[in-house]
DNA sequence: TCAATAGTGTCTTTTAGACATTATATG
DNA sequence: CATATAATGTCTAAAAGACACTATTGA
């Protein structure tokens, strides 16, 4: 076995390590994911090769900064990494992917502030929108179940939300990356309070701007992980 | 950005992929993983120096399977990738680790047929073993957290026990790897049974070699995702 | 006033948890 | 027989889910 360090036949030659991120983030009630135009024309994920002076966490900000979206306000994760041989045609390339949670940046429909534009998750999926590179389509679906799972047992749904939100806020998240409905909004509405530190009531009188009621706001409180889980509605079976 | 590829500045040279794969198993009523001598009598996670014709899963096999584990009947999965600067004196590795869970292989307390030993884990995290090279204390920590993560929400407990088990030995298993009781027996026994797809029946006679009512066996049903999931006891608070 | 949205109350069903009881083996 | 282990039954408490009701705004 070759344990590589200063000794040994070393590393091998020609490997590259990029990283990539996928941003996401809940647009007019739909799940959308950050994608960039490359300078050929082509569109990708946001991502390119890793400096080996920063951690691959740190990378993934930086890609993500880039293409128009900072992170501060958001929660960013290693998803997966990515060897398949013949992945990156031409050379052999393993992609370190990430996934990210931002509230919405506003800014318009289309844009960002960068090269980056927010798309719809599902029409991406469904051939409405640019073709992404390389094996970026199946990373994106990977992220996109890993924020479905994640919502269900951490407290992350309040990261794609505004700073102070409402729980409709919150459901509409759970609505938009679920695809489906979250129950009950009144049970949902308990669930939520009762989870000691998912969210904490702010002290800002309950604003309104549209009709009906006005709605209490909230920040997100202390808690990341949710006990008992918030589950998604069983996929028929238990498959 | 510079997506790389056979045009641009191209990879960053001296970049390094190394594959590395915590191998647990339950043994003795603890959980334990996988280690292995290198050349220079330092120990370390199985694991070396990536090469691109391979995926990152086959190559995680192949330093397994040279520790002495085969990990045919078990299971392997992505864990996360490292790149902290510094983490690799003298190179800059990205080190791409896996979990995997195998049933005990048995062939006496130490040995595995290899250069690797089955060791507790909590005797390593307690000083009482040998010290691991480099983050992989870190990366055998993010494992055992997997894995207990995943014996929640999905079937994969099977995967440490032997061919056909008992409910008995799937509760062995939940305690060793979560640590804890995983509640009442016959509670576990009902959940476990009422799960669709999560044990089968076996035909043969429920044989029996100690003491007390022979059990039944069962062997691992198709179902790969518990709906609901089989918790662990709740860590005091939500935190 | 009505319509719309937010929030609360309550009832039923389901599940989890504690614990007793029965079944079947060995010594 | 006593004892050990497996399996089942039962009761209670907690949670989930369905759904009615009240509260507070804008039109």
């Amino acid at each position: 076995m070759n344990r590589g360090g200063t000794s040994g036949t070393g590393p091998e030659p020609g490997v590259a390590v990029t990283v990539e991120v996928v941003v996401l983030t809940v647009r007019s009630g739909r799940l959308h994911v950050l994608v960039t135009e490359r300078s050929d024309g082509g569109w990708s994920l946001p991502g390119g090769d890793w400096f080996p002076g920063e951690s691959l966490a740190e990378s993934a900000e930086r890609f993500s900064r880039e293409a128009g979206v900072v992170l501060d306000h958001g929660h960013v994760e290693q998803l997966a990494s990515y060897g398949e041989p013949g992945r990156d045609p031409g050379r052999a390339a393993v992609a370190v992917a990430h996934v990210a949670f931002v509230p919405d940046p506003g800014l318009g429909d289309p844009p960002v502030g960068g090269p980056g534009r927010f798309w719809p998750v599902r029409d991406l999926a469904e051939g409405y929108g640019p073709r992404l590179a390389l094996d970026h389509d199946r990373i994106v679906d990977h992220a996109v179940e890993r924020a479905r799972a994640k919502l269900e047992y951490t407290t992350l749904a309040t990261r794609f939300a505004p700073d102070p939100f409402t729980i409709a806020d919150l459901y509409e998240v759970y609505r938009a990356v679920w695809g489906t409905e979250p129950g009950d909004r009144a049970n949902f509405a308990r669930k939520v309070k009762r989870t000691e530190g998912f969210v904490v009531p702010t002290e800002s009188a309950p604003t309104t701007g549209g009709r009906g009621r006005p709605s209490m706001r909230y920040t997100a409180g202390a808690a990341t992980n949710l006990h008992p889980p918030i589950m998604r509605p069983a996929p028929t079976v238990t498959s």
